[in-house]
DNA sequence: ACTTGACCTAGAGTTAACTATAAGGATTAA
DNA sequence: TTAATCCTTATAGTTAACTCTAGGTCAAGT
């Protein structure tokens, strides 16, 4: 006697369209969500923290194919525990270097807000012209 | 008597391909590359380095078409300095909070690791059946 | 002079991930 | 019972960002 929820809460709880849930189920990635007897979905709540995981890895750039190749081998049982471990390995080096390199992405970024916060002080951009290394304290 | 750069000596450096660079231009985002009487592109050093700062808009999820703004404001000199300084002030909102999700991303990713480095001891995932709060001690 | 290889443009094709439409079925409220 | 508001499917359309093809130009080497 557990709680059940339609496509459109879900999609609220998760910021999602209905649309967008369909289409994840299109592609096999809900296999596990219930059914009415006139096919209206009824999802878990441990339906929606599967989703969390799908949209966990969806955000570490992960294409929703191999999002499957994942959620069929939690299918599978027990026999694939060495190859979702190895998979969750493999993202945790994924997003490592994805922190990295933001982190680069927002050092030039600061750098930036530098350069034009001082042109504007300035007045003109040519204050930069021939500098090379006019290093600002970060941040 | 500057170096100038072929589109594919260009394109290796940044790790890009000639099509993408050419349609980079097509959208309007190099109009600073200078060309031969043949038409043939010279990057010089400075185009690069140009590339660069959009290729780190990019990678902050900056659609090209915003970033062609970005670009016409600088050819439009002085008098964008303002719109270009709040462009990048709202760039590294953007970025802090694509940490943010990262860092929460990374957090799930080490859980589960952890889920299925243990599963994977106990030769089955029903160990974790009915546990609510099991911390492990991150990392 | 001729071939090779890198360059050029215009325009067509591809892919992923949605996003929407059309036509219909079920549940609730008046 | 009828209207509203969900839900369903199949299928078509959209968008961004490439990615490629065809047909041509140009400069260097043999």
């Amino acid at each position: 006697m557990l709680k059940t929820y339609s496509i459109s809460e879900v999609a609220k709880e998760l910021n999602l369209t209905a649309y967008t849930l369909r289409y994840y189920d299109k592609e096999g990635l809900m296999p596990f969500v219930e059914r009415t007897a006139s096919r209206t979905r009824l999802f878990k709540e441990s339906d929606i923290e599967a989703l969390k995981v799908i949209e966990c890895l969806k955000s570490t750039g992960m294409p929703i194919k191999e999002i499957k190749h994942f959620i069929d081998w939690c299918s599978d049982g027990d026999s694939t525990l060495q190859q979702r471990y190895e998979m969750f390995i493999e993202r945790k080096a994924t997003v490592e270097s994805q922190l990295e390199e933001l982190n680069k992405t927002m050092e030039l970024i600061k750098h930036k807000c530098w350069y034009y916060k001082t042109a504007l002080e300035a007045g003109t951009e040519d204050i930069h012209k021939n500098e090379k290394i006019e290093i600002p304290t970060t941040n």
